[in-house]
DNA sequence: GGGGCCATGTAACCCGTTACATGATTGA
DNA sequence: TCAATCATGTAACGGGTTACATGGCCCC
């Protein structure tokens, strides 16, 4: 499934700009499971155009751009259900935050605390957002997905602030309790 | 972050062959977080050898392709830890399964179904393996990024499980509640 | 005055996937 | 006998990202 199915999807919500399209992927609904960048939006919406499966009004306005609203056509519509009745492909993941904490033992206790940091911002902060957007255009399946993002952000967030001391454990010493400074860091290697 | 990068990841943990390296994305403990296939590691590990990050040992072998076993070199290793200090990007995903949720009522009942329930065998089996792995690498950040992937896996299944009916709700009709068959299926928009 | 938002688009590049090429062994 | 596992590699292709190109408005 590549972005100009994608683009038709937005577009089932509502007629909509290129720009407004990448913020569904950046802030908006999409965020959650897929991300499309202005360099593979608009020619995507340029390909849909030539191949009638949307339409655009173009809207005239001074000192900026010409606003494009593009609209779905029938075709669009029929084209994008036929993409979703084809089963779908593995979930695809690539998460750079998981290889860290993975290969915590090789990295700086400082670096590590970044990246526990944050990702665990990360997660609260999605989950904040994913809250705070109020279900006007509630479907079931847009509940569902909703749902669905919550549960993973706030999943997340609590495993890690559960886990935590987990991760800092030291492999052995067990007596500095009472120190106030991070005690000793060796084997940094930085070069 | 590329492939080239994981595959010194990957052999911290013990000599590998490209064979078996591709495993460790397939089964293994970076299936979670990570894919890569043949097409990417085999080159990657041809340009790490050039670099002299790994160093080879070639097993010869009757009636099969010589084995090559691959080595970190000290180099290697410190090209590794230098990766992992620079801060990391944003994760990313990408769920066709997601997508189709969200996009549900574009969508033939039994499709729907046929997602649903890949979904929540997938994440059920996935649970299932990472559990049955027993811990012996045991380093805190490998335990650490296990438990983040078993409760993300039991945190989508028990959505699933929870929000099934939500999920299959009829948008109106109320009465048909102790028919046996699938009632209805209009608009399926199979052409 | 500077940064962020609105607004569209192109081109070079990178990286990875898919499919191809080869082939024996083992177990159901 | 057929599928899966072991085992390595290449080439074409595709799809998306990054950076570039342009430029005014609005708020701090």
């Amino acid at each position: 499934m590549d972005v100009k199915t994608l683009c038709l999807g937005a577009l089932t919500m509502g007629d909509a700009t290129g720009y407004e399209i990448r913020k569904m992927f950046e802030d908006g609904p999409f965020a959650q499971f897929f991300d499309a960048s202005y360099g593979s939006i608009y020619p995507a919406l340029g390909h849909l155009l030539k191949d009638e499966l949307v339409s655009v009004t173009q809207l005239a306005q001074e000192k900026r751009p010409d606003k494009k609203v593009y609209s779905l056509t029938a075709a669009g519509l029929a084209h994008f259900k036929k993409a979703l009745a084809v089963p779908p492909t593995k979930d695809k993941i690539r998460s750079e935050h998981v290889v860290r904490l993975f290969f915590a033992d090789y990295m700086s206790k400082t670096d590590l605390i970044a990246v526990y940091q944050s990702y665990l911002t990360h997660f609260q902060s999605q989950a904040d957002h994913l809250r705070s957007l109020q279900p006007e255009n509630t479907t079931s399946g847009r509940l569902f997905a909703r749902g669905l993002g919550l549960k993973f952000y706030d999943a997340m967030a609590a495993y890690l602030i559960e886990n935590r001391d987990q991760l800092f454990e030291e492999p052995v010493l067990a007596a500095a309790e009472t120190t106030n400074e991070t005690p000793d860091l060796q084997e940094l290697g930085n070069d």
